[in-house]
DNA sequence: TATTTCGTATGATGCTTATCATGCGAGATA
DNA sequence: TATCTCGCATGATAAGCATCATACGAAATA
């Protein structure tokens, strides 16, 4: 069997993975401080360098895990057309679950404004590569020269998905921040139907 | 004639203003440090309170500032038609030196998924003001009564730009970044024509 | 069982931050 | 001109931060 003390600190990379990208996501770059991430995972601060090298690659990992984590939110579903399964997905986007946790939801829309400020290194790589890995699995496409006009449409849809969702989580008023995810929703409609 | 004492401290929160309002939106909430922002507007940081009650005013103010001076963005061009002016509207926002020139753009893009998790009391309910109130100024009406086939529109419009500008500001190829601005473009152009 | 290994805790370091107390010197006022 | 006012600078303080040095104790190894 595996030596229990390997196992003991994959678990603790996974806990504080797992703390790291809730952290991430509610709260930004900035307010997933090292202390507060170990102190969710029930560890001590002292030990973080024992499991990454520093923050940066920290809230790299952190990202592409959160990525991981969502990434069943763009599998396909059984619909007929792509049509039907898209709309599916700017449904399940677009939503006030999904507007309501933060924490557990869309990296790229949690994160959105935030990117291109950072200082982490190689932080603003990972978030491109995840942006269009995103549209690609959205589109149902390996890559762009596949299907040009899918990708098209895609990258137009998930502008209007993590911009929708944003307004939505920032308007201080429920009825219209619901009336906001449902005209996005509409709006997703028309551009999918052409 | 006004004292010189009261003009210099007008012209002081002038600069302070200014230069907070930049760093807002190049680095974000917690980029605009208080040292930071006074050594830019040529002041030493010790002064800050006598300008300003805290930090989260500063952060308001600073937000309404730019908000303000972004507004010339909506203003009505010539155009015959609202599809028109707001076509426009679309191809100055979505477009390279918007993107590029992240401190003197749009504070509602530049922000758009810091304000949930933002500790600073009251700027939550200044964003969400400004949004509203950016949405009734893309609609070129009053209010959502008015014409809440044009209101809905300009939510979609509004979402999808944010969502387009961060998507290009984030991805790390040029030619892609110009490609999310261009596709976004089109979508706008759909979206307005109905 | 004796020794080594290593995951974690404790605690220290130096940096950055927001805020506040004090004092100076130039403009305002009489 | 003499006194007052107040915008600003200097400097202190306390909190939060990332990072690192050291030590313990249990698991691994022989």
């Amino acid at each position: 069997m595996q030596t229990s003390r390997a196992t003991k600190k994959k678990d603790s990379r996974h806990r504080i993975l797992q703390a790291a990208s809730k952290r991430l996501r509610r709260e930004g770059l900035d307010g997933a401080s090292i202390a507060t991430v170990m102190n969710d995972a029930g560890l001590t601060h002292g030990t973080f360098n024992a499991h990454f090298k520093n923050k940066d690659e920290l809230t790299i990992e952190a990202f592409k895990y959160s990525l991981a984590q969502s990434q069943p939110r763009w599998v396909k579903h059984e619909d007929r057309s792509w049509q039907q399964r898209v709309r599916r997905m700017a449904a399940a986007y677009l939503n006030p679950t999904h507007r309501d946790h933060k924490q557990g939801g869309c990296p790229i829309a949690a994160l959105a404004s935030e990117v291109s400020s950072s200082s982490a290194k190689g932080f603003r790589q990972s978030y491109s590569d995840g942006v269009l890995s995103t549209i690609l699995d959205i589109a149902e496409i390996g890559d762009r020269a596949d299907n040009s006009e899918k990708y098209d449409q895609s990258v137009a849809l998930l502008a209007l998905w993590i911009g929708g969702l944003n307004l939505s989580r920032n308007v201080d008023d429920n009825i219209k921040s619901d009336h906001i995810l449902k005209v996005c929703n509409q709006a997703s409609a028309r551009l999918i139907d052409g």
